[in-house]
DNA sequence: ATGCTGACGTCGC
DNA sequence: CGCGACGCCAGCA
């Protein structure tokens, strides 16, 4: 059976969640700090239900790899996700992370790789 | 039960 | 170099 602590969601939420302030990771990172390397669309996935979450899970940290809020679209506001981020000291230029290099935060880091 | 879709990523042509 | 197709796992029609 499964645990809801233990739904692939969870494991996502829970590394979103560890994203520090003003910082971003995308979802290939994620699904690879996984073990699913090719998983970033489940990990997206996870994000569109991040709201069932049972804690606070910072959506709009989470871009594609190439630092484009692709996900903006998902949110209740398109412009909510780039406002949050700018508003944390994230440049963002047409709705892509600038020196999104600089500001990428790696799940393996805290995961003690 | 089967098939399509989805907040992506990588490889191939 | 640019575009296309496949892979991943799970939810939903």
């Amino acid at each position: 059976m499964k645990s809801p602590n233990d739904d692939f969601f969870m494991q996502v939420w829970k590394l979103a969640s560890l994203i520090p302030y003003g910082r971003v990771t995308s979802y290939g990172a994620i699904a690879n700090a996984l073990g699913k390397t090719n998983a970033s669309r489940m990990v997206g996935w996870a994000m569109s239900k991040s709201s069932l979450a049972p804690f606070n899970v910072p959506a709009h940290r989470v871009v594609n790899r190439i630092g484009v809020l692709t996900g903006r679209n998902s949110f209740e506001e398109p412009f909510l996700m780039e406002k949050l981020l700018k508003q944390e000291g994230v440049e963002v230029k047409n709705n892509k992370v600038v020196k999104f290099e600089k500001l990428f935060w790696n799940p393996m880091q805290e995961l003690d790789f």
